[in-house]
DNA sequence: CTGTTAGCGCTTTCAT
DNA sequence: ATGAAAGCGCTAACAG
């Protein structure tokens, strides 16, 4: 059984109130008292029950973190940031995972609900919002990362899409390329519309027709940017520029050029989002946009930790990153 | 202000205690006073409270996982069988880190220790355990996954490690290879000693003699892989075949080849632990063991569940898993 | 400076 | 079948 106020305060002999207001740091306490207290507390190895003090207190410093996959690299740097400075205020996070669905992750949300978390950060895995303004809607904040929702407008942190994917698909024009294949993510998701926008944008701005059969969309995991590299590498006239929207499409997209494509001495050239240790054993992939992974997740927890300590200011309020250049060899 | 079971109770006119007996399923409740309170319960958006609940109940249906980084991805998948598992118990996890150093590890443990967890599942940083034992000793069970430590002797999961990479060299020295590098992890964990006496029993099976100068001890880290990989490139008479002891130290050591011995015609072989996504990509890689990372955490996530429940049977319990294999091309 | 008291929201005997 | 009451461990007025 562990040991709790009332044993401290039977040991010692003072209220269990006293005992309290020195482990909570109450300086209008007799010196005498405070010694004779700490050093029950522990001699004794009292460790505070939170569930207890969360009920007391109405506050559990615990926020919710909800990313469509655990396993995945981006959006475990992005934990990484959320943890790293919300630790620093005393705060806990849950992390719990959507598995790319909508039904998983009202699911994960309602749990945390339950367990009265001060606040969340959430990734979601669609365009999907009502359930989390139901859920959390005016009980408690809740700050988007990577991604916007339709029908829910909340704080938010993601970086500049458009203009990255712009850049890197205005910069293989201007290296006079000019049919430069789409590899999309999730259509239903922000980035992917945006990187989608971007792409567009630079071709219009360079007077290039697009080509429907250039564009696909994928889910932004391995295997949809294998098999659309695959139909692409498939056409009777392939392309041999290509942007990727995700570092896990161009993983698997470089995995199947590597199966295929290896005694070929086509001249092929990636250019995309995001860089990974792996990143620069890619073969095809010449120059990337790289997210402040980390820093988004710092920033998401830093704009929650102003709202869950009761700041109003502009809501809601929407942080861009610019992104860094990678450029491959 | 959140609906409380009091509130339920106000509106439809029956006492708290029958509130909470509907709620949580009691039988012994008219159907008439059933379906008052449920429909009242909906259409109030009630909640339950699960910090109130669990100070009662004395069981928060919490567990810790604590490892050493959390953009690790193999850790991530031992996170996620983890968490699949206890999910279908009702159980959720919360991860945190030790940033690979025991002081943060603690700080964490005592964090966990503070929430009141059920259980704890931890890849330790070290091969230390005091300060396991002494905050979760006796009082709440604790199951290590794929490192085990010195002075705590608790339930646990691994990998036959000496088995698995005593085939791996033994099948480089079948092949006529005698001057195999051994590209070691951090000394202190439980997995990289193991391997390493594999790597030791199969040149002693095969009366080689050990080069001491073809044996190095990193960190289980990228840049360290580099680092003895480019060690060893510059030796007067460099080895051709290299153990390498986690999938991380790989990428650093293919990427130091990438980088400067990509013109050179050098045979090269690399064997060595675990195959993640973008592993196909690897140039001089050719065979891993491969463990079975997710079933690691969800073997371990039984057994705690088991040791939650009361199960006292056969204590420690240590639970290895064979590796799977992988040829590369 | 310290003790007394009340109560956070819930579950659970014990009555009835 | 239901209600009253106690209490989980803690904090926070309010007294004194």
């Amino acid at each position: 059984m562990p040991v709790t106020l009332k044993d401290i305060a039977k040991k010692t002999g003072v209220s269990v109130s006293t005992v309290s207001r020195v482990l909570s740091g109450d300086k209008a306490i007799s010196v005498q008292t405070q010694q004779t207290v700490r050093k029950a507390a522990k001699k004794m190895g009292y460790r505070v029950n939170t569930v207890a003090r969360s009920l007391k207190m109405n506050r559990t410093y615990t926020v919710g973190f909800v990313c469509p996959e655990i396993t995945n690299e981006f959006f475990m740097k992005i934990a990484k940031g959320v943890e790293q400075e919300l630790k620093q205020s005393g705060y806990s996070v849950i992390i719990c995972t959507s598995n790319e669905n909508v039904e998983d992750e009202a699911r994960s949300l309602r749990i945390l609900r339950e367990k009265c978390v001060d606040g969340m950060i959430i990734i979601p895995c669609s365009n999907e919002g009502m359930h989390i303004k139901e859920l959390f809607g005016d009980s408690c904040p809740v700050v988007l990362a990577d991604r916007l929702v339709d029908d829910f407008k909340t704080d938010a942190v993601l970086v500049n899409n458009e203009a990255a994917s712009f850049d890197l698909v205005d910069g293989l024009i201007k290296k006079g390329k000019k049919r430069i294949a789409f590899l999309g993510g999730n259509e239903l998701i922000t980035s992917a519309k945006e990187r989608f926008s971007g792409y567009l944008k630079a071709l219009k701005e360079n007077n290039i027709a697009v080509e429907p059969e250039l564009i696909r969309f994928g889910d932004f995991y391995l295997q949809s940017g294998y098999d659309i590299m695959k139909d692409f590498c498939e056409m009777k006239n392939p392309p041999k520029e290509f942007f990727i929207s995700n570092y896990f499409m161009q993983v698997g997209a470089e995995r199947y050029l590597q199966e295929y494509q290896k005694n070929k001495e086509d001249e092929l050239t990636i250019v995309g989002f995001d860089n990974m240790d792996a990143s620069p054993l890619f073969r095809f992939t010449e120059r990337t946009a790289v997210q402040p992974m980390v820093a988004i997740g710092t920033e998401a927890a830093r704009l929650l930790h102003r709202r869950i300590e009761g700041d109003k200011e502009a809501f809601p309020l929407i942080s861009r990153f610019d992104v860094d250049w990678n450029v491959n060899d």
